[in-house]
DNA sequence: TCATTAAATTGTT
DNA sequence: AACAATTTAATGA
């Protein structure tokens, strides 16, 4: 199994169309690009994979370029609770990098991912030279905050169907994951995962969801159409 | 580009 | 957990 030591070794140039998945990337200045392209890293990422887990120290901060990352941690009773999924354009970990401490949760890949990877002392240096990449940050923090305490909420929650929509409305946080328009691939089986349901409990909230117009299910993915109606289901 | 086949995903029991 | 139905992806002419 992958782990972040191994995760990077083998790294390459990010594309134009990588870089565009990255929502700081374009707020930074010339030279803080040049330092900033010079030192990201990609990687794939198979289904299972961890990129880090609880207590290891951190050497980067992550962002995903393409797929599906889980983020949890184990409780005292040994239990995991999942503090959300990372789609495309999230990136995380800058609570941890900022204090240069180790891990709080494990990030476990869904599906087969892309995954970049920005070294922690470039991370600070970025934190010494951009305002506009500071206040990126702050507001991850900020978000990443109330995602954390919506988590617990979710978590305690019985009716599944809630659990379902309040999930998914974290997914499509647009300050956390700009990048994420209307549509998520992601299948019913990863959903099930996420929430911590059977995929056919999950099949069946999915339905009743899309009965009320909150999204449309496709094809290894779905649309929401109505994300406040997620984020209240005032109609569960 | 099209047709065929394999694999993945969904909907249901 | 298992099944059939459906959709997509892959293959090769």
């Amino acid at each position: 199994m992958k782990t972040e030591a191994s995760l990077f070794q083998r790294r390459r140039p990010l594309t134009p169309v990588e870089l565009d998945m990255i929502p700081w990337f374009k707020l930074l200045s010339g030279d803080e690009r040049d330092r900033a392209v010079a030192d990201l890293k990609i990687s794939d990422a198979q289904p299972g994979d961890y990129l880090c887990r609880t207590g290891r120290p951190v050497t980067y901060w992550f962002g995903v370029i393409d797929g599906l990352l889980k983020m949890s941690a184990d409780n005292a009773e040994g239990q995991t609770m999942t503090f959300t999924g990372v789609p495309p354009g999230g990136w995380f970990g800058e609570g941890t990098a900022l204090k240069r401490e180790v891990y709080r949760y494990n990030i476990q890949a869904l599906r087969k991912s892309l995954v970049a990877g920005l070294h922690v002392d470039t991370f600070h240096w970025l934190l010494d030279h951009s305002i506009a990449f500071n206040r990126f940050v702050m507001n991850q923090l900020n978000e990443r905050l109330g995602q954390f305490i919506a988590a617990r909420e979710i978590d305690r929650m019985t009716n599944p169907n809630i659990r379902v929509a309040r999930s998914l409305a974290a997914l499509f946080n647009p300050v956390l994951y700009p990048g994420l328009g209307t549509v998520l691939r992601i299948t019913q089986q990863e959903l099930a995962y996420l929430v911590g349901l059977s995929r056919q409990r999950v099949n069946e909230a999915l339905t009743t969801l899309a009965a009320h117009r909150a999204i449309q299910v496709e094809y290894g993915g779905l649309r929401v159409t109505d994300l406040q109606a997620l984020r209240s289901g005032y109609f569960l």
